[in-house]
DNA sequence: CTATATTTGTGCGTATGTATG
DNA sequence: ACATACATACGCACAAATATA
């Protein structure tokens, strides 16, 4: 059983990196599929109840790995590699 | 030869003074345009390598010196006069 | 062509905590 | 105590790009 990294939003690990290291997992999983928009800043705020500020800082994460590839006013995207 | 003031991230001057007066430099050589956008506080933050605090309050200090104006929204332009 | 909705970009203001000089 | 600086996090607003009705 392969399962996400664990979501504490009172850990001493910061939320963004938290959330970014569960979409990475997503990624490599396949659950989320290469050419595929990632959920939106607004989604990634709902499901983890936080602030837009803070999806944001984990989508940028996302983009500094080198895993997706965002598209101003259009979403953000997996990378196929 | 006009060079800007360098950056010395460990001198005496605090770091948004040195980054505010580098940026008035580009301004007054003419290297940031009339009408045209400086850098993005994101911008700043990853080209002096500082937080996001430092990054506003040298943007604080142009706009106190009259060489720039922010729109809410769109970015801080410099002023034609 | 216009209008709307969605998504991202940028900025403002504020707050808490840590650390250094 | 104070100024400077970094890191994290919240909420809000307006602008620009994109897609669609």
């Amino acid at each position: 059983m392969s399962s996400e990294p664990a979501y504490d939003p009172l850990g001493a690990v910061p939320r963004y990196l938290q959330i970014a290291r569960i979409l990475r997992a997503r990624i490599e999983s396949g659950a989320l599929e290469p050419d595929r928009p990632i959920p939106s800043e607004k989604a990634v705020e709902q499901e983890f109840g936080v602030a837009r500020q803070t999806a944001r800082h984990a989508v940028a994460l996302l983009r500094e790995w080198g895993l997706v590839q965002t598209v101003p006013g259009l979403g953000t995207y997996v990378i196929r590699r």
